[in-house]
DNA sequence: GTTGACGTTAACGTTAACGTCAACTATAAA
DNA sequence: TTTATAGTTGACGTTAACGTTAACGTCAAC
């Protein structure tokens, strides 16, 4: 007798169903749902069912990525509506790639926001550090006017450049 | 007669009103307001009316680069709290510094994300610009059959890896 | 042919981060 | 002193992105 591949998934050929995807993905059911009805994806049905593919499953995984850094559902369906071929005038194409373009300046500033709140929470954490070596029980207070002090010396700083 | 500094603002020591604050800040008087309720600042007051310094100031410009990158008002308060010194108890501060840790994680994570997202939005503009060349006005699906080919790629290159 | 795990749609509930009045007050200028 | 221009505190409305039932369909297995 040969094996029958589950209907599950295949290694293949994956077709996934809703819970394997969302397993995959953790995320929930009723996400997955909700980006079909907001028309970011479209699997294939089998008896009503929804049935997942490897395209479905990149495609999901790029919207998440794109949704951790804080786009909106509508945002990424600007983005597919592009990549989809549903947007084919000369106009609306030329008009969607300004957007993107904007899109990507500001990505680059967010870039920037990280590596300036990545470097306050680490000196912050080697802050906490020192103040666990240096000071016992005694002088509760010393960490918060130490960190304070450094505050204000960014901000002279800030002053000299302004 | 000699000059009195205007009430609004000094260079040496300034001290804002609320609607210089949101002009400078590029957001609502509302939102200040929303983030004084919440506990992220405490501006002085002067017969009722919030006067902003040049601390309170930074301070904000914190909050909102904090705020961009995908911090909720909560999280960014839990911050603030350990930077203002309202943490004291040494086990609850080792307890924010892992969290604190955890978040510097996610947040070169978040830094990877971009990095992809960027280079998608990058390729689909350069791959506008292609199409606009090269299909001057004919074969109106080309564009989006020759991004799906590129995605299709870029899926099977995964699965060597998978 | 029934069971049980999983799936479906539809509809209302929830939370965060403000927007939007409304009614009142404080300050600066005339 | 009056007036114009902000500023103040509630209180309710709004939007996005799901969570949470409710009520019912499907399908492989026993």
């Amino acid at each position: 007798m040969t094996m029958m591949p589950t209907h599950s998934s295949s290694a293949l050929a994956p077709n996934w169903r809703i819970a394997d995807m969302a397993a995959h993905l953790n995320i929930t059911t009723r996400a997955i749902r909700f980006y079909e009805d907001k028309g970011l994806i479209t699997p294939k049905r089998s008896g009503g069912h929804r049935i997942f593919s490897a395209i479905d499953r990149k495609r999901l995984e790029k919207i998440l990525s794109a949704k951790r850094i804080g786009f909106s559902l509508e945002d990424i369906k600007q983005f597919l509506d592009v990549t989809d071929g549903h947007v084919t005038g000369r106009e609306d194409l030329l008009c969607r790639k300004a957007d993107f373009e904007a899109v990507i300046v500001r990505l680059r500033r967010k870039r920037r926001d990280i590596d300036t709140i990545a470097k306050d929470m680490q000196d912050l954490c080697a802050a906490i550090d020192n103040y666990m070596e240096t000071a016992p029980t005694e002088g509760v207070f010393q960490f918060a006017e130490a960190y304070a002090e450094k505050f204000r010396a960014t901000l002279d700083e800030d002053f000299l450049h302004a």
